[in-house]
DNA sequence: CCCTCTTATTCGCATCGTGCGAATAACTAA
DNA sequence: TTAGTTATTCGCACGATGCGAATAAGAGGG
C-alpha cells in the first residue's frame, strides 16, 4: 500500500542519481599473510590511491552476476567462492555522485592468487596487517608487497579500507565453525597447511594437537592416503575437504 | 582507472532503471513466539499479500537513515538497535522494475512491538513459524496473528518470505554470542525472560541452571536488587543489560 | 643396512564449559 | 506457622580443548 502509492508516484529525478556497484575482496595468502588484490587509480578521485576490484551494476543482472563479471573482467577468475559481505552506502563514498556499493569477499588459493596478481591486468598483491587481536574489529593496513616501488602503506581509495577491514573481521568470525579456511587452499593439502591457513587469518599461533584433533572431528576432511612429496623429512598426509551432507 | 573510466562515460539510460530501497524486518515477540509487523497491500503487484514496511533510500540520505525513516515513518518508532541483514537483488524481486533492496533488522521490545501494532498505522504482529532446527535455515511461515480476519499462512509479497527467513536465521545465530537478546526486553527483567527470549527465537527449550549460569558468567548482567512485583511466589531479581567494556 | 635428523602423529592429562537432576532458599497466601 | 510455588544453588558427569611429552615414519648419509 504505502510502498505501492510510492512507487508509482515515484519519478527518481527529483531524487538526482544514485548508482550501485559491487566491490570485491579478492583475498589470498602471500608468504603467509592475508593479502588482497588492489587496482591503482590513474584519475581523481583518489589518484595514486588503490582501489578494489568493482563495477556498476547492470539493470539486468543480480548482485551476485555482477560480483562474477567483476571477478571475471578484472582479475580473469571464475567459479571461485563469492559471498557478500555488506552494503557500504554513506553519502559521501564516492565524491562524483552518490554510489551505494555492495561488498563481496572472494577467496583465492595460493596459487590462484598468485596467478591472478601475474596476468597482466594490474593487480597488485598487496598484504594486510591486521592490528586488532580476535574479533575486535578496527581498522586494518595495506602493505605494499617485496619489491613493489611503493613505500609505506598503501593508500586506499574511497571507504575501500573499511571493506577490507570488515573483509577480514568476517573472515575470523567464520573460520573456526565454517568450511571458508578451505576456499583458501589447494584441492589437496596437509594439515599443516590447513593450520597455516587458520594462523595466518587469525593472526596467533595455534596448539598442533589440539587443531588436528577439531578439523578431524568435523568430519570435513578425508585423506587421500597419499602424502606430499619433496620433503627431506617425513611427508605429511593429503587430505581433501569433504563437503559433510 | 577502470572504475573511473567508466565512471566518466557512464550514462545510467542505456541500462534503464535501477532503484534502492531498504525493507525492515520489525521482529519482536508475541505471546512468547517470535513475530514481525506486515503491511497489507491493497494494490498489485502483491495485492492482498502482506509485506515488509520499506522504503525507497533518497540520495541524499546514507542507507541506515533510510531505514531509521522507514521505522519512523511506518512505525512511528526511533532509536532502536537496527543492522544491516543482507541485500536483495534478484532480477524479478519487484515486477514493475529493478529495485534492489537492502534489509534491515529492529529488534522491538516486548511493549515497544505491540504499541506499535496498535499504534493505527496498518501493522499486522504475525507470528512467525521456523520449522527448522538449530541453524540448519530455510523457508519459514508467517501466521495470522489469533483474532485476526486472516486463515491459514499469510502471502507474502516479493521475496519478503525470504528476508524473514534469513532474519530469523541471523538471529538465531548471533543469539547467544552477541548481546541481541537483550534487545527484545525492557530495560529490567529477569533471568526467566532471558531465558523465554532465547527459547522463543531458538524454538527450543534450554536448560535453566546452565542457562543461567552461562548468562552470568558472560559479566553482561547487572543486578538491581530489586525484585518482580506482583508475583504469588517467590519474586526473581530484576536485571539490567550492562555494556562490556 | 643402520643411524641420525626432522617433522608427523598420537598420548596423557589438566582444565573449562556445559547439561542436568536434585537440593536448598525465599517469598506469597492462607 | 504452614503449604505452595518458583528462584537459585549444588554436585556431578561428560565432552571439547590446550599443551607438553612420547612415539612413528620417512629421507638421506654413512
Amino acid at each position: 500500500m504505502h510502498e505501492d502509492a510510492f512507487l508509482a508516484a515515484y519519478d527518481p529525478t527529483p531524487y538526482g542519481r544514485l548508482a550501485l556497484t559491487v566491490d570485491a575482496v579478492l583475498l589470498g595468502l602471500l608468504e603467509g599473510r592475508p593479502a588482497a588484490l588492489l587496482l591503482k587509480r590513474d584519475e581523481p578521485p583518489g589518484a595514486g590511491c588503490w582501489a578494489l576490484p568493482g563495477g556498476f551494476v547492470r539493470v539486468d543482472e543480480t548482485l551476485d552476476a555482477a560480483a562474477e563479471r567483476v571477478l571475471r573482467e578484472k582479475a580473469g577468475l571464475a567459479g571461485l567462492h563469492m559471498e557478500q559481505l555488506y552494503t557500504f552506502g554513506a553519502l559521501d563514498r564516492d565524491p562524483r555522485m552518490r554510489i551505494v556499493s555492495v561488498a563481496y569477499l572472494a577467496l583465492l588459493p595460493e596459487h590462484v592468487f598468485a596467478a591472478a596478481a601475474r596476468n597482466g591486468a594490474g593487480l597488485l598483491p598487496a598484504p594486510i596487517d591486521v592490528p586488532w587481536a580476535g574479533e575486535a574489529g578496527g581498522p586494518v593496513a595495506v602493505l605494499p608487497p617485496a619489491g613493489s616501488a611503493e613505500s609505506g602503506p598503501l593508500r586506499l581509495a574511497f571507504d575501500h579500507a573499511d571493506i577490507l577491514a570488515l573483509a577480514m573481521l568476517r573472515l575470523r568470525g567464520k573460520l573456526d565453525y565454517s568450511e571458508v579456511g578451505f576456499a583458501l587452499l589447494p584441492e589437496r593439502f596437509t594439515l599443516r597447511q590447513l593450520q597455516d591457513v587458520h594462523e595466518a587469518i587469525l593472526g596467533t599461533a595455534l596448539n598442533k594437537p589440539a587443531f588436528r584433533r577439531r578439523m578431524l572431528d568435523r568430519g570435513w576432511l578425508e585423506p587421500t592416503g597419499e602424502r606430499e612429496a619433496g620433503t627431506s623429512f617425513r611427508p605429511p598426509e593429503l587430505y581433501r575437504f569433504r563437503k559433510p551432507r
